[in-house]
DNA sequence: TTCTTTCTTTACCTGAAGGTACAAAATTTG
DNA sequence: CAAATTTTGTACCTTCAGGTAAAGAAAGAA
């Protein structure tokens, strides 16, 4: 009932969400929003509230899409190790890629807003615990497998694998170059 | 000759560092460094230029003192490993202590102006390679007193490193609790 | 067809960001 | 002392962030 939206909001919010990815939270003005997803204002106020609700939409589209994405290449079943380093490679190239180093909007967020803004903050610290838990799963699996020594503790590799990757990704949006990042990596599967 | 400034130039960097370690550069308002600083707007302005220019300036201060303070630590002489412990510690301390999760200037910095802020990119990118090259040298260190396995590449123990350690202040920002910061340091110092 | 409901457009509003202008104040030089 | 120079405080300015209001448009309901 009523006039039908002229545009479809869950499109709108993935586009959000590439421009808060691009730009940061506070960089980024109703008019770009206006600009870029190409509704005019007053829909985008009626339609989402205010630019933080909006946000907040925009970093669990991040969550469901791009964090969703690693945990479920870390999930496939086989050899690990290929696994990881596919699932680095990957985030080497994306931050290398076309889109320009942008880096990670969890990463963005928790350096923009951890802290200051709870809900942000911890749908943040959710996607990092759930990463982490997807990396321990991962080398527990290895050490099944005898791919892996034993003797370490997977939560502790985990840790380091999670801290490691965002490292990475911040390293990137300061122009590291690509053999910085693998070198990263490389040292990351090395010490399996 | 003419009137002496009232404050001292130093100090005030100082405490615009303060600031904006604090609060980002965006989100920090020059009435927030009228208030911060205790000097009024027509000095602030007169004295430093812009808001940019006086970040500048506190981006290099934090090189000067707190990335510097890490290399030098590093370059102690005397067994590596206790070094590399103290420094992670350190940094652990640091995040968690009084002054409130700000993190680091240089990765907060990196996620916020990256590939969009030259001059201030440039900085990170050279404190970050200041870093890893003090990483490099106490691994090359340790791997000649026979400390260290001898079979790593120490360029990529360090690139880990460094990546570890700024995931790691991360972490800390997303409410990243003590476990979880010590893990990463220590798995990483297993590793070696 | 009119009524109701929801969406869209355009206009508008308030506050503050980021900075400038200028006169007054404090110093050194002649 | 007057002149020249630099700093300071206050007032002011322009733009835009972030959002609201109101009127009209497009749908279904009665």
């Amino acid at each position: 009932m009523g006039r039908p939206k002229q545009f479809d909001p869950d499109a709108v919010v993935g586009k959000a969400m590439d421009v808060f990815w691009r730009k940061g939270y506070a960089a980024t003005t109703p008019q770009d929003l206006v600009d870029e997803l190409g509704i005019g204002k007053g829909s985008l106020y009626h339609a989402f509230g205010s630019k933080h609700a909006l946000f907040e939409r925009a970093l669990e589209r991040y969550r469901d899409t791009q964090a969703a994405a690693l945990v479920e290449l870390l999930d496939q079943p086989g050899p690990v190790l290929p696994l990881l380093r596919s699932a680095l490679e990957l985030l080497i190239e994306t931050d290398l890629g076309e889109s320009g180093r942008r880096g990670c909007l969890a990463v963005n967020t928790a350096t923009e807003l951890g802290g200051r803004d709870d809900a942000s903050t911890e749908l943040v610290r959710r996607m990092f615990e759930r990463t982490e838990g997807a990396f321990k799963a991962a080398v527990e699996r290895g050490q099944r497998t005898g791919e892996f020594a034993p003797d370490r503790d997977p939560a502790a590799v985990a840790s380091l694998l999670l801290a490691a990757l965002v490292g990475m990704r911040v390293i990137a949006r300061a122009q590291g170059g690509r053999e910085r990042l693998c070198r990263v990596a490389d040292a990351a599967l090395a010490m399996l």
